[in-house]
DNA sequence: ACAGTTTCCCGTAAATGC
DNA sequence: TGCATTTACGGGAAACTG
């Protein structure tokens, strides 16, 4: 029986509570003083190791980027204990779990200058677990490490860590780990972004981006001559990943259904909007997201012939609080103008391009809450009563995730570092979209 | 200079961060985990005593109370430290601020069966501090009590918590301190009850309760033929106070310019409204609270004359959430109904008794909100401009109150403890309502 | 199983640090 | 002073516990 010294890791971010799904997804957010969970499982399958093996997690061992870069933060867990392999029944691997864990800031912290700091988004940390045992004379140390973490203390920065966490994702691929990726960030090609950003909108909404979707978001992004996506714009100065990540936390929240149908167009410029509905019938519309408002809110846009030119409106954007208060099939349904002498009446009729908005929506009516509401004699409403409970996406980006650990233990063997690196992109969103949506 | 043995307090609530207001309020509910502040103040003007004072929190010190209540917890300070007397400069007090104070529970409880034990918020403890110094060869050990504290783990237990802070102070004006209150807890008559009742609107709102709405209360609480109000009746079976408490909260949040005004009769009946409504002019409306919403809502009944017999019709109750997104003075604005072809119209007119409902609510009216709302042309709506900040009231109940306390160390003086039991009911708001409001 | 109680943790606001 | 980061804690929901 040779050992090895060379280790291997591969993490699972699970859904939280007892969902143990085994979906693989990308590198881990943690939040400070926020419970996690790892499970550590030893690769080799060797039961006579049972309670022989003690593992210990530690943060942030030996990385000597940490020293590099001034001010990187220092992190312990807050209970620090050992636990040992144990063999677990279904498969017979020895592994352990680690229950109740969270981090807390640590003191020895060397305070650079904002100047020099990276933001702490960008900041890579990992975890790594150790273990000692003796074996036929042979004193093992064995190590196994997370994939680069992103340390947060508060949810208003998952948003910009989950770029990074993409941003890595995409360049990392084979290569070593850089846990200072950041320091100098590589730009993405389209190409690249692309794909993950229509990963985004699957594994909120259960839809991918379309071409045209996708070319305007490209026209949005891409600014360079040479079709590169610049960090600094995507996540700093520009910031457009704040402005699709509201519209994505929007979709997961309110518009599941009717994103996965394909009746948002969303992604349409306002020029477009007004092309493309001029010349459909009177009460087309189609539905868009704003493009200015950061928090993701949707509108739509109907063209009205009555006046013999068409004329395109608008109308101002819905946010989540309002959908919460009506799903967006009722806000259609009742939304009605003021005409002339008091009369009103509902320009949507058509969802572009020419499907009647009963078709599309109807489904998705709630008879005690489509009645007319608040009107006399206390019609009693039920809001909500199918957006409460959307269907939730599997494991998406906007849950601070359980960190569900396997520690792959094995001889030195490149083959299989390559094949679980390629397992970690092919089990993605993207392998799955490719053989469901053709 | 004789010293004492018999110690006296006055508990302070203020409000929360740098407001320290001085308006003195009821006993104390906090919070385990949630930070609180308490100041100490020796009352005597002894500056020589300067930094010769050192005194120490307690929690529950010999609560003999406790040990006669199975399951009665214990709580600790999570900081445990001393503090001694400084001078004060304005007033030349001897005083120290314990800052950073939380409750957590501690180990040793015994834990009694569900059967025997108060209910959380029905538990009664005191804050003791303690002080021991040598002076002229006298050694002195001083001790001055909180008010009763009620210890609640989650905001959710506020609600019955304030309750019984109500009801305590209802019975124990001068009586001595009884921590055992609500072993047995003895009725009031409506005539306390609502006294308390009032004062809670006046605190919320600005405003109390006038006798046609006290007498709604009455009969909705008195149940009893000697026109007495049990505990159990008040807090616990019918619970009449949370229903009490949300009304409360939402005139609090979304109500408090309309309450302050009086334009609310809020309790009134369905047959009185009918009744009220049904010989006024066409359109005459009035605003109700719903009585079944446990969580506070509001409704508007109008009279319709346009058939020939009056008829009263009531809208289905706004609720906090409907609320926080259009105030109420923009729905009775935009409120309309569809008529005969499509034609709408508002049918409220008139503010009961005969106010035009402009004349009563134009000085609410945002005018970037007023404009028909959702209208195309991205008409920008600017929600909630007046709403968002009401002017906050004082110390209200529902907040969880920062505990400032005066311990006021004094000779062994009834007189003073009269006068300063009798201080804390005479600056409570009941006071200050006759003075202002006549 | 259940009800009372506590914990968990997002999301906003406020405080803190540099 | 301004901006980045952390803390605070209400509120709803889940977890705990006898």
């Amino acid at each position: 029986l040779s050992l090895f010294t060379k280790l291997l890791t591969n993490a699972l971010v699970v859904e939280k509570q007892p969902v143990m799904s085994s979906l693989p997804q990308r590198p881990l957010i943690l939040k400070t003083r926020v419970r996690f969970t790892v499970r550590v499982r030893f690769l080799a399958n060797l039961p006579e190791f049972k309670y022989l093996l003690k593992v210990k997690p530690v943060f942030d061992k030996d990385v000597e980027e940490a020293k590099a870069v001034k001010g990187f933060r220092h992190f312990d867990f807050n209970r620090d204990e050992c636990k040992v392999l144990d063999v677990d029944s279904p498969r017979g691997d020895l592994v352990t779990e680690f229950g109740h864990m969270s981090l807390k800031e640590s003191e020895g912290r060397a305070k650079g200058s904002h100047e020099t700091r990276l933001p702490v988004t960008e900041e890579l940390h990992v975890i790594k677990f150790v273990t000692q045992f003796q074996y036929a004379g042979l004193e093992l140390n064995i190590e196994a490490s997370s994939l680069p973490v992103v340390v947060i203390s508060s949810t208003n920065q998952a948003v910009a860590a989950w770029a990074s966490v993409m941003w890595y994702n995409m360049l990392s691929t084979s290569e070593p780990r850089d846990l200072l990726l950041f320091v100098d960030p590589p730009p993405l090609t389209w190409q690249q972004l692309s794909q993950v950003l229509s990963w985004q909108f699957w594994s909120c909404g259960k839809r991918e981006l379309d071409e045209d979707q996708l070319s305007v978001l490209r026209d949005k992004i891409v600014d360079d001559p040479e079709g590169l996506v610049h960090w600094n714009n995507f996540s700093k100065n520009e910031n457009i990943w704040i402005w699709i990540d509201g519209i994505l936390d929007l979709i997961k929240k309110h518009l599941v259904d009717l994103w996965r149908d394909g009746s948002i167009m969303g992604f349409v410029t306002r020029d477009r909007t007004q092309v493309l509905l001029q010349e459909k019938h009177h009460g087309t519309f189609l539905l868009r997201f704003s493009e200015s408002r950061k928090h993701g809110a949707i509108t739509f846009s109907w063209v009205d012939h009555s006046n013999g030119e068409p004329f395109v409106h608008a109308v101002d954007p819905y946010n989540k609080d309002e959908l919460l208060l009506t799903p967006l099939p009722e806000i259609i349904y009742h939304y009605s103008l003021r005409g002339r002498r008091g009369t009103h009446t509902n320009p949507l009729i058509y969802l572009y391009p020419d499907i009647h908005k009963d078709a599309a929506f109807e489904r998705y009516y709630n008879s005690s809450a489509m009645s007319t509401p608040k009107m006399s004699g206390y019609v009693p409403r039920t809001k909500g009563d199918f957006s409460d409970n959307p269907t939730p996406p599997p494991s998406p980006p906007r849950d601070m995730p359980m960190m569900d650990m396997d520690v792959d233990v094995t001889e030195e063997d490149d083959e299989l570092f390559q094949e679980l690196s390629e397992f970690f992109f092919c089990n993605s969103p993207t392998f799955d979209i490719s053989s469901r949506n053709g």
